[in-house]
DNA sequence: AAGACGAAAGTGGTTGA
DNA sequence: TCAACAACTTTCGTCTT
């Protein structure tokens, strides 16, 4: 899952990761490319009582799904007051008064808008490592500034849709936009907006990374899926892909898939399911027939039956 | 009657002056 | 900031099975 990572100033990957302050430097320019990585890797571990203590820390792991990172101290959980006299009571309730104070309006913010990270990613049944990256990115982008003006669930809804670039895990803008009730281009808009501000680099969709899910839904077999694939290599080496959306060719290339394999689906189901109309996924596959000499593939399968 | 096909006009976003 | 432009959509009429 992890991808390969690039310098975004000098193109080099000749990168160095310290892992103890969570950044990446570039060798070549020396830019500091990440001070927020997430670190997956177990820190609480214990080796012997040799080991310098320093490394050693409790508690559980940091989470950016928490609105603090998982750090606060709360005051004023109940049934602990009992404990207490008179003067305790005061010091309380006084403690807990100010707690509430230092509460800024951003740590309420983040505390809604990572139920509502919660609330959309568990409809899409994201992974996990999708909705921690998220809600790192609706951090950074609430530490900026950049939520200002826009509501929170869109900002949120476009935090989503970054992280699952990120992960290769697509999905549509409009399976984005239902699940969290945000208009579709709002959703696009924000998105935009908050990774060029963070300076979020996401590579350009793959087709391939969409099929699975569209098969799914469409109850076609395995085989159809690995010769979409196929045709999907092929559609890029013709250099049919660049500039497309990258849903259409995923559709196109599994409906012709599809018919190759007598798994014969209408245009209208695997258009519902791709997000796209007929047309997008005709227009494609004619480009798909003409380009790619499939026309007597498909005549042989049609035939073979 | 349903699906496939294609033309024409409209929409939202990108790009380049 | 504006206009040209490409990709995609919507709509609708025609053809095929």
């Amino acid at each position: 899952m992890r991808q390969t990572m690039k310098c975004p100033e000098c193109g080099g990957s000749n990168l160095r990761v310290q892992k103890e302050k969570g950044e990446a430097v570039c060798r070549d320019c020396g830019l500091v490319i990440e001070d927020k990585m997430i670190d997956f890797g177990q820190e609480w571990r214990e080796f012997d009582e040799s080991d310098e203590s320093s490394k050693r820390r409790t508690g559980a792991p940091m989470t950016y799904t928490k609105y603090d990172q998982g750090l606060a101290t709360d005051v004023g959980a109940k049934g602990d007051i009992y404990h207490l006299g008179a003067k305790g009571k005061s010091k309380f309730f006084r403690l807990r008064k100010w707690q509430h104070r230092i509460s800024t309006a951003i740590e309420r913010n983040l505390k809604l808008a990572l139920a509502e990270l919660k609330r959309v990613s568990s409809y899409l049944k994201l992974p996990e490592a999708v909705k921690e990256e998220a809600a790192r990115i609706y951090t950074m982008a609430v530490q900026k500034g950049l939520v200002r003006g826009r509501s929170m669930e869109s900002v949120v809804a476009g935090a989503l849709y970054a992280s699952c670039r990120r992960h290769e895990v697509p999905r549509t803008l409009d399976e984005l936009s239902e699940a969290s009730g945000i208009d579709k281009k709002e959703v696009g808009r924000t998105y935009r907006f908050i990774t060029r501000e963070l300076g979020i680099r996401i590579l350009p969709s793959n087709p391939v990374d969409y099929l699975p899910r569209f098969v799914s839904a469409l109850k076609l077999s395995a085989e159809t899926q690995s010769k979409a694939v196929e045709i999907l290599q092929k559609a890029r080496d013709a250099e049919l892909t660049s500039g497309r959306g990258p849903t259409g060719i995923a559709a196109a290339s599994l409906y012709v898939a599809a018919l190759m394999n007598n798994e014969k689906r209408t245009q209208r189901e695997v258009a519902d399911v791709a997000g796209v109309t007929e047309v997008t996924i005709r227009n494609r596959y004619k480009e798909l027939l003409k380009e790619l000499d499939l026309k007597d593939k498909i005549k042989k399968g049609i035939d073979a039956d």
